[in-house]
DNA sequence: CAACATTAAATCGTGCACAATTTAATTGCA
DNA sequence: TGCAATTAAATTGTGCACGATTTAATGTTG
Protein backbone atom coordinates (compact mmCIF):
# COMPACT_ATOMS: atom_id res chain seq x y z
CA UNK A 1 0.00 0.00 0.00
CA UNK A 2 2.96 2.20 -0.57
CA UNK A 3 2.57 5.20 -2.95
CA UNK A 4 5.55 3.75 -5.14
CA UNK A 5 4.64 1.57 -8.01
CA UNK A 6 6.81 1.01 -10.94
CA UNK A 7 4.08 3.04 -12.77
CA UNK A 8 4.44 5.86 -11.10
CA UNK A 9 8.52 6.45 -13.07
CA UNK A 10 6.19 6.90 -15.96
CA UNK A 11 3.42 9.67 -14.89
CA UNK A 12 4.56 12.80 -16.49
CA UNK A 13 4.39 15.10 -13.09
CA UNK A 14 6.84 12.85 -11.52
CA UNK A 15 9.41 13.59 -13.74
CA UNK A 16 11.46 16.32 -12.29
CA UNK A 17 12.54 17.58 -15.48
CA UNK A 18 9.28 18.03 -16.50
CA UNK A 19 8.29 20.40 -13.66
CA UNK A 20 11.39 22.45 -14.35
CA UNK A 21 10.32 22.37 -17.69
CA UNK A 22 6.96 23.70 -17.32
CA UNK A 23 8.00 25.77 -14.66
CA UNK A 24 10.11 27.41 -17.11
CA UNK A 25 7.01 27.81 -19.33
CA UNK A 26 5.33 29.05 -16.27
CA UNK A 27 7.83 32.26 -15.72
CA UNK A 28 7.86 33.22 -18.87
CA UNK A 29 4.27 33.83 -18.94
CA UNK A 30 3.94 35.96 -16.01
CA UNK A 31 6.83 37.76 -16.95
CA UNK A 32 5.64 38.47 -20.65
CA UNK A 33 2.76 41.29 -19.37
CA UNK A 34 5.14 43.41 -17.43
CA UNK A 35 8.07 42.71 -20.10
CA UNK A 36 6.09 43.86 -23.02
CA UNK A 37 5.48 47.39 -21.21
CA UNK A 38 9.55 47.28 -21.19
CA UNK A 39 9.85 46.11 -25.01
CA UNK A 40 11.74 42.94 -23.85
CA UNK A 41 11.11 39.58 -24.17
CA UNK A 42 11.87 37.01 -20.99
CA UNK A 43 15.41 35.75 -23.05
CA UNK A 44 16.41 39.72 -23.66
CA UNK A 45 15.07 40.73 -19.97
CA UNK A 46 17.71 37.94 -18.82
CA UNK A 47 20.54 39.64 -20.89
CA UNK A 48 19.71 43.30 -19.58
CA UNK A 49 19.70 42.12 -16.20
CA UNK A 50 23.59 40.87 -17.12
CA UNK A 51 24.10 43.93 -18.36
CA UNK A 52 23.07 46.15 -15.74
CA UNK A 53 25.10 44.01 -13.19
CA UNK A 54 27.80 44.79 -15.45
CA UNK A 55 28.30 46.77 -18.59
CA UNK A 56 30.59 46.14 -21.66
CA UNK A 57 30.77 42.88 -21.52
CA UNK A 58 32.03 40.40 -24.92
CA UNK A 59 29.33 38.03 -26.14
CA UNK A 60 31.61 34.86 -24.68
CA UNK A 61 31.39 36.61 -20.93
CA UNK A 62 27.90 37.11 -21.72
CA UNK A 63 27.24 33.41 -22.70
CA UNK A 64 29.21 32.46 -19.54
CA UNK A 65 26.66 33.86 -17.59
CA UNK A 66 23.69 32.53 -19.65
CA UNK A 67 24.92 29.22 -20.66
CA UNK A 68 24.23 30.12 -24.03
CA UNK A 69 26.34 30.79 -26.99
CA UNK A 70 27.22 33.06 -30.06
CA UNK A 71 24.72 30.92 -31.67
CA UNK A 72 21.76 32.11 -29.55
CA UNK A 73 23.18 35.82 -28.44
CA UNK A 74 23.99 36.80 -31.55
CA UNK A 75 20.89 37.59 -33.34
CA UNK A 76 19.38 37.95 -29.59
CA UNK A 77 21.67 41.15 -29.41
CA UNK A 78 21.04 42.68 -33.01
CA UNK A 79 17.30 42.26 -31.69
CA UNK A 80 18.52 44.68 -28.24
CA UNK A 81 20.58 46.56 -30.58
CA UNK A 82 18.09 47.45 -33.09
CA UNK A 83 15.96 48.63 -30.23
CA UNK A 84 17.92 50.55 -29.37
CA UNK A 85 18.85 49.02 -25.73
CA UNK A 86 23.05 48.67 -26.47
CA UNK A 87 25.28 48.90 -29.03
CA UNK A 88 27.62 46.19 -29.92
CA UNK A 89 31.53 47.04 -31.47
CA UNK A 90 34.30 45.01 -32.06
CA UNK A 91 37.01 45.03 -29.13
CA UNK A 92 39.82 47.02 -30.88
CA UNK A 93 42.42 45.57 -28.36
CA UNK A 94 41.20 41.88 -29.57
CA UNK A 95 39.15 42.40 -32.41
CA UNK A 96 37.54 38.87 -32.48
CA UNK A 97 35.84 40.00 -29.50
CA UNK A 98 32.50 42.03 -29.64
CA UNK A 99 31.42 44.55 -26.99
CA UNK A 100 28.24 45.15 -25.74
CA UNK A 101 27.73 48.10 -23.90
CA UNK A 102 24.24 49.21 -22.58
CA UNK A 103 22.98 53.13 -24.43
CA UNK A 104 21.70 55.87 -22.44
CA UNK A 105 18.26 54.31 -23.29
CA UNK A 106 19.14 50.59 -21.89
CA UNK A 107 20.77 52.60 -18.74
CA UNK A 108 17.16 53.93 -18.13
CA UNK A 109 15.21 50.67 -18.68
CA UNK A 110 17.07 49.92 -15.27
CA UNK A 111 14.66 52.11 -13.19
CA UNK A 112 11.45 50.94 -14.96
CA UNK A 113 12.40 47.49 -14.58
CA UNK A 114 12.95 47.46 -11.00
CA UNK A 115 9.23 47.19 -10.09
CA UNK A 116 9.16 43.60 -12.14
CA UNK A 117 11.09 41.19 -9.09
CA UNK A 118 9.00 41.87 -6.47
CA UNK A 119 5.53 41.33 -8.93
CA UNK A 120 6.99 38.20 -9.79
CA UNK A 121 7.91 36.98 -6.21
CA UNK A 122 4.71 38.00 -5.32
CA UNK A 123 2.63 35.91 -8.23
CA UNK A 124 5.00 33.30 -7.29
CA UNK A 125 3.86 32.88 -4.27
CA UNK A 126 6.27 32.15 -2.69
CA UNK A 127 8.46 33.67 0.91
CA UNK A 128 11.27 35.03 0.49
CA UNK A 129 13.41 32.37 2.43
CA UNK A 130 11.92 29.36 0.32
CA UNK A 131 12.37 31.44 -2.86
CA UNK A 132 16.19 31.49 -2.01
CA UNK A 133 16.65 27.77 -0.71
CA UNK A 134 14.84 26.78 -4.13
CA UNK A 135 17.40 29.07 -6.07
CA UNK A 136 19.77 27.38 -4.36
CA UNK A 137 18.73 23.72 -5.05
CA UNK A 138 18.46 24.35 -8.56
CA UNK A 139 21.75 26.04 -8.89
CA UNK A 140 23.51 22.96 -7.48
CA UNK A 141 21.15 20.66 -9.73
CA UNK A 142 21.56 22.73 -13.02
CA UNK A 143 25.76 22.61 -11.90
CA UNK A 144 25.74 19.13 -11.02
CA UNK A 145 24.23 18.59 -14.62
CA UNK A 146 26.61 20.18 -16.22
CA UNK A 147 29.20 18.51 -14.85
CA UNK A 148 27.93 15.47 -15.85
CA UNK A 149 27.71 16.41 -19.49
CA UNK A 150 31.39 17.47 -19.51
CA UNK A 151 32.48 14.27 -17.78
CA UNK A 152 31.46 12.22 -21.51
CA UNK B 1 27.95 43.07 6.86
CA UNK B 2 25.36 40.62 6.13
CA UNK B 3 24.93 39.08 2.70
CA UNK B 4 21.91 40.81 1.69
CA UNK B 5 22.72 44.14 -0.30
CA UNK B 6 19.84 46.13 -2.53
CA UNK B 7 22.62 44.72 -5.51
CA UNK B 8 22.22 41.47 -4.96
CA UNK B 9 18.28 41.69 -6.22
CA UNK B 10 20.25 42.27 -9.84
CA UNK B 11 22.59 39.63 -9.62
CA UNK B 12 21.55 37.11 -12.08
CA UNK B 13 22.23 34.00 -10.24
CA UNK B 14 19.82 35.39 -7.24
CA UNK B 15 16.69 35.20 -9.80
CA UNK B 16 15.04 31.79 -9.52
CA UNK B 17 13.29 32.14 -12.34
CA UNK B 18 16.89 31.97 -14.16
CA UNK B 19 17.47 28.96 -12.13
CA UNK B 20 14.49 27.30 -13.56
CA UNK B 21 15.45 28.63 -16.80
CA UNK B 22 19.07 27.42 -16.74
CA UNK B 23 18.34 24.36 -15.10
CA UNK B 24 16.09 23.74 -18.21
CA UNK B 25 19.07 23.73 -20.37
CA UNK B 26 20.99 21.91 -18.39
CA UNK B 27 18.25 19.19 -18.28
CA UNK B 28 18.12 19.26 -22.74
CA UNK B 29 21.59 19.05 -22.60
CA UNK B 30 22.22 15.84 -20.66
CA UNK B 31 18.80 14.43 -22.33
CA UNK B 32 20.15 15.06 -26.04
CA UNK B 33 22.73 11.97 -26.22
CA UNK B 34 19.89 9.42 -24.98
CA UNK B 35 17.05 11.07 -26.67
CA UNK B 36 19.26 10.86 -29.82
CA UNK B 37 19.32 7.32 -29.92
CA UNK B 38 15.72 6.81 -29.46
CA UNK B 39 14.98 9.59 -32.38
CA UNK B 40 13.02 12.01 -30.38
CA UNK B 41 13.71 15.27 -29.08
CA UNK B 42 13.04 16.13 -25.67
CA UNK B 43 9.76 17.40 -25.61
CA UNK B 44 8.79 14.78 -28.36
CA UNK B 45 10.13 12.89 -25.49
CA UNK B 46 7.66 14.34 -22.97
CA UNK B 47 4.75 13.97 -25.29
CA UNK B 48 5.52 9.96 -25.80
CA UNK B 49 5.42 9.64 -22.21
CA UNK B 50 2.12 11.33 -21.98
CA UNK B 51 0.75 8.89 -24.79
CA UNK B 52 3.06 5.87 -22.82
CA UNK B 53 0.92 6.93 -19.85
CA UNK B 54 -2.48 7.42 -21.40
CA UNK B 55 -2.79 6.20 -25.18
CA UNK B 56 -5.78 7.69 -28.07
CA UNK B 57 -5.68 11.00 -26.72
CA UNK B 58 -6.92 14.53 -28.47
CA UNK B 59 -4.43 17.32 -29.09
CA UNK B 60 -6.24 19.21 -26.30
CA UNK B 61 -6.11 16.56 -23.67
CA UNK B 62 -2.32 15.98 -24.10
CA UNK B 63 -1.99 19.70 -24.13
CA UNK B 64 -3.77 20.26 -20.84
CA UNK B 65 -0.88 17.81 -19.23
CA UNK B 66 1.77 19.86 -21.11
CA UNK B 67 1.01 23.03 -20.32
CA UNK B 68 1.00 23.72 -24.43
CA UNK B 69 -1.84 24.37 -26.86
CA UNK B 70 -2.35 23.58 -30.74
CA UNK B 71 0.39 25.99 -32.36
CA UNK B 72 3.31 24.00 -30.80
CA UNK B 73 1.83 20.95 -30.51
CA UNK B 74 0.23 20.20 -34.27
CA UNK B 75 3.44 20.26 -35.69
CA UNK B 76 5.77 18.43 -33.32
CA UNK B 77 2.95 15.63 -33.49
CA UNK B 78 3.28 15.86 -37.48
CA UNK B 79 7.08 14.86 -37.12
CA UNK B 80 6.50 12.08 -34.31
CA UNK B 81 4.20 10.55 -37.10
CA UNK B 82 6.47 11.14 -40.20
CA UNK B 83 8.47 9.51 -38.00
CA UNK B 84 6.37 6.68 -37.20
CA UNK B 85 6.07 6.79 -33.56
CA UNK B 86 1.99 7.71 -34.01
CA UNK B 87 -0.98 8.36 -36.23
CA UNK B 88 -3.54 11.42 -35.98
CA UNK B 89 -6.63 11.00 -37.01
CA UNK B 90 -9.72 13.20 -36.84
CA UNK B 91 -12.48 11.87 -33.66
CA UNK B 92 -15.49 9.92 -35.29
CA UNK B 93 -17.35 11.10 -32.35
CA UNK B 94 -16.30 14.64 -32.51
CA UNK B 95 -14.62 15.79 -36.12
CA UNK B 96 -13.51 19.24 -34.42
CA UNK B 97 -10.66 16.93 -32.20
CA UNK B 98 -7.66 15.13 -33.44
CA UNK B 99 -6.88 11.42 -31.76
CA UNK B 100 -3.58 10.86 -31.45
CA UNK B 101 -2.68 6.93 -31.12
CA UNK B 102 0.69 5.20 -30.73
CA UNK B 103 1.64 3.21 -33.43
CA UNK B 104 3.70 -0.51 -32.69
CA UNK B 105 7.14 1.49 -33.44
CA UNK B 106 5.47 4.21 -30.62
CA UNK B 107 4.75 1.42 -28.15
CA UNK B 108 7.90 -0.72 -28.50
CA UNK B 109 10.31 2.76 -28.52
CA UNK B 110 9.08 2.47 -24.48
CA UNK B 111 10.92 -0.45 -23.83
CA UNK B 112 13.85 1.00 -25.02
CA UNK B 113 13.12 4.17 -23.01
CA UNK B 114 13.30 2.06 -20.01
CA UNK B 115 16.70 3.10 -19.21
CA UNK B 116 16.58 6.86 -20.10
CA UNK B 117 15.29 7.83 -16.54
CA UNK B 118 17.67 6.06 -14.58
CA UNK B 119 20.35 7.48 -16.32
CA UNK B 120 18.92 11.01 -16.17
CA UNK B 121 18.21 10.88 -11.97
CA UNK B 122 21.98 10.05 -11.67
CA UNK B 123 23.54 12.87 -13.73
CA UNK B 124 21.37 15.12 -11.83
CA UNK B 125 23.28 13.91 -8.60
CA UNK B 126 20.11 14.19 -6.58
CA UNK B 127 19.06 11.07 -4.14
CA UNK B 128 15.33 10.11 -4.61
CA UNK B 129 13.82 11.85 -1.74
CA UNK B 130 15.34 15.35 -2.81
CA UNK B 131 14.07 15.13 -6.56
CA UNK B 132 10.76 14.09 -5.23
CA UNK B 133 11.21 16.84 -2.63
CA UNK B 134 12.41 19.43 -5.41
CA UNK B 135 9.19 18.27 -7.93
CA UNK B 136 7.05 18.73 -5.66
CA UNK B 137 8.09 22.18 -4.83
CA UNK B 138 8.40 23.19 -8.94
CA UNK B 139 5.03 21.72 -9.19
CA UNK B 140 3.72 23.90 -6.47
CA UNK B 141 5.37 26.80 -7.79
CA UNK B 142 4.32 26.10 -11.21
CA UNK B 143 0.64 26.08 -10.59
CA UNK B 144 0.73 29.28 -8.30
CA UNK B 145 2.28 31.10 -10.72
CA UNK B 146 -0.08 29.97 -13.72
CA UNK B 147 -3.10 30.50 -10.78
CA UNK B 148 -1.50 34.55 -10.92
CA UNK B 149 -1.52 34.49 -14.57
CA UNK B 150 -4.86 33.59 -14.69
CA UNK B 151 -6.45 35.51 -12.07
CA UNK B 152 -5.62 39.16 -14.10
C1' DC C 1 -34.27 25.53 -37.65
C1' DA C 2 -31.50 29.52 -38.28
C1' DA C 3 -28.24 32.79 -36.40
C1' DC C 4 -24.84 33.13 -33.12
C1' DA C 5 -21.46 31.55 -29.76
C1' DT C 6 -18.17 28.21 -28.49
C1' DT C 7 -14.74 24.81 -29.17
C1' DA C 8 -10.68 22.17 -31.42
C1' DA C 9 -7.00 22.26 -34.59
C1' DA C 10 -4.38 24.32 -37.78
C1' DT C 11 -1.84 28.21 -39.76
C1' DC C 12 1.29 32.18 -39.74
C1' DG C 13 4.91 35.11 -38.02
C1' DT C 14 8.49 36.10 -34.49
C1' DG C 15 11.99 34.81 -31.38
C1' DC C 16 14.60 31.71 -28.85
C1' DA C 17 17.97 27.25 -28.45
C1' DC C 18 21.33 24.57 -30.43
C1' DA C 19 24.25 21.49 -33.71
C1' DA C 20 27.30 22.16 -37.38
C1' DT C 21 29.91 24.97 -40.11
C1' DT C 22 32.27 29.25 -41.60
C1' DT C 23 35.03 33.50 -41.21
C1' DA C 24 38.40 36.11 -39.26
C1' DA C 25 41.71 37.35 -35.66
C1' DT C 26 45.12 35.86 -32.43
C1' DT C 27 48.37 32.63 -30.33
C1' DG C 28 51.94 29.37 -30.17
C1' DC C 29 55.75 27.13 -31.59
C1' DA C 30 58.95 24.91 -34.95
C1' DT D 1 59.10 34.58 -39.40
C1' DG D 2 55.61 31.52 -40.97
C1' DC D 3 52.09 28.38 -40.46
C1' DA D 4 49.12 25.34 -37.87
C1' DA D 5 46.07 25.43 -33.79
C1' DT D 6 43.00 28.02 -31.15
C1' DT D 7 39.55 31.34 -30.18
C1' DA D 8 35.33 34.55 -30.95
C1' DA D 9 31.39 35.61 -33.59
C1' DA D 10 28.49 34.86 -37.09
C1' DT D 11 25.75 31.96 -40.20
C1' DT D 12 22.63 28.18 -41.49
C1' DG D 13 19.10 24.89 -40.70
C1' DT D 14 15.79 22.51 -37.52
C1' DG D 15 12.59 22.44 -33.88
C1' DC D 16 10.20 24.29 -30.14
C1' DA D 17 6.96 28.19 -27.78
C1' DC D 18 3.48 31.38 -28.31
C1' DG D 19 0.35 35.43 -29.85
C1' DA D 20 -2.99 36.17 -33.28
C1' DT D 21 -5.88 34.59 -36.63
C1' DT D 22 -8.44 31.17 -39.45
C1' DT D 23 -11.24 27.09 -40.50
C1' DA D 24 -14.47 23.90 -39.46
C1' DA D 25 -17.50 21.35 -36.32
C1' DT D 26 -20.58 21.42 -32.51
C1' DG D 27 -23.74 23.82 -29.03
C1' DT D 28 -27.11 27.11 -27.80
C1' DT D 29 -30.94 30.11 -28.07
C1' DG D 30 -34.64 32.67 -29.79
Amino acid sequence: MNGSSKDDLLQLENFLCFSVYSAGHAFNRIYKPLLDELGLTYPQYLVMVALWQEDNQSVRSIGEKMYLESNTLTPLLKRLEANGFVVRKRDPEDERSVRVRLTEVGKVLREKAQDVPPCILEATGLDTETAKRLNRDLRTLRDQMDASVKKL
